[in-house]
DNA sequence: GCCAACGTTGGC
DNA sequence: GCCAACGTTGGC
């Protein structure tokens, strides 16, 4: 089982959205790398949910619901969505500046990629992070 | 509001 | 195929 972290404006589609929506087609990524982490992803992955621009912070826990198919909202090229179902908020947000000062999160992609918004997150990351959150799985 | 990072485009 | 120019994203 892999773990990954995909990134949003709130303003664009926040967390508490997918809270309400339960579940959501991820559409709309335009860049590679973050396409190619979509295809790696399998039904029941974790995926943590972050909030850029004000928030700067990990807010929830989401899962892999579908695996990757071709993005119904892209006009042409080659592009990829999944869908991802909210599992649980975290019971405290990590923000960006906690991650940075943690020995294990400041290695995440997240924060030495700021602009991919689809990243992969370690095993080890992923329960630090959720240590640092206090959420259980 | 600025700037760094980075991806894309287009001229050569 | 290279690289300069440009646009976008996101943190500060």
């Amino acid at each position: 089982m892999n773990c990954w972290l995909v990134k949003s404006e709130p303003d664009t589609y926040s967390w508490s959205q997918l809270l309400g929506d339960r579940r959501t087609a991820w559409t709309g990524v335009r860049n590679y790398a973050a396409r190619n982490h979509l295809r790696a992803m399998k039904s029941g992955d974790p995926v943590f949910f972050y909030h850029s621009g004000d928030e700067k912070s990990v807010v929830g826990l989401a899962r892999v619901a579908k695996e990757s198919y071709t993005d119904p909202t892209a006009d042409d090229g080659d592009w990829s969505a999944v869908d991802i179902a909210a599992e649980k908020p975290l019971a405290r947000q990590v923000t960006l500046a906690q991650i940075k000062a943690d020995k294990t999160l400041k290695e995440m992609v997240l924060a030495k990629q700021s602009r991919l918004s689809v990243s992969p997150v370690t095993r080890e990351q992923f329960e630090r992070l959720l240590k640092l959150s206090e959420t259980k799985v």
